[in-house]
DNA sequence: GTTGATGGTTACTTTTTGGTAAGTAGGGCA
DNA sequence: TGCCCTACTTACCAAAAAGTAACCATCAAC
């Protein structure tokens, strides 16, 4: 097996929290465990396919869990595991420097909102 | 013009240091002012070609400021501009969460490592 | 006048990522 | 009987991101 080499730390946060919607589901399911349903209503533009195949990976990758609830019809719920929880700062920090970026670049003139600012 | 709308911080943020080279190259920068040919050595899987272009994205965003001397041959020196500044303790920790992910995956017995930890 | 150093661009191809739409399961319920 | 609910999967296609390789400019030194 050939044997995965980052330079730098930062390379395998990213290939954790990168891509367009991990580190916006974790900043979701740092403030509670959410059904599928609950994290698709709280991101409109993810398509099921995407929410579940990047839960996929977060679960693999031990950030999140997976819950079945053996019911008709079926419940899942996801939450952050204990190691998920070590990211609960980084991933305020994004969301608060985010909100701040957004300040700017309206203050900047651009035509550009932010429909929710639950990390303030 | 279209608003560009956004649901939640995280999602403007990622839109900055996002994608497979900016966080790294900001990492090397948060310790000093580098030269085009200096980062291309410190992250030595980049091309040329992605190395000016995401260098020419994080300007755009104030994020990197690019100093040209008028010399031959040519000089251009790099640094983290003052809003830059602000994501140096995300891009710290961001270091420091990966290196202690890559620490729990090998002692898990992947086959993985990490050649510098300038950031402990 | 050829070579080298440095920073950069361009055209083209491949890989990765994301989107759409349809289908599955199984019990509840009218 | 047939449709609903929820979570999830699959096949197929489109778009975005990244990789490759060749090229340019400038002046200095040999």
């Amino acid at each position: 097996m050939p044997t995965k080499t980052y330079h730098i730390g930062v390379e395998a946060t990213m290939e954790i929290i990168g891509g367009k919607w991990k580190s916006i589901i974790l900043c979701h399911l740092r403030h509670r465990t959410m059904r599928t349903g609950e994290l698709a209503r709280a991101i409109p533009q993810i398509s099921q396919k995407m929410l579940t195949q990047q839960l996929r990976e977060l679960e693999a990758a031990n950030i999140v869990s997976r819950h079945v609830f053996h019911q008709v019809p079926p419940k899942v719920e996801y939450a952050l595991t204990d190691y998920g929880e070590s990211l609960s700062g980084i991933l305020h920090e994004l969301c608060v420097w985010g909100e701040d970026n957004i300040d700017r670049r309206q203050a900047n003139g651009e035509a550009i909102t932010l429909l929710s600012r639950d990390d303030v």
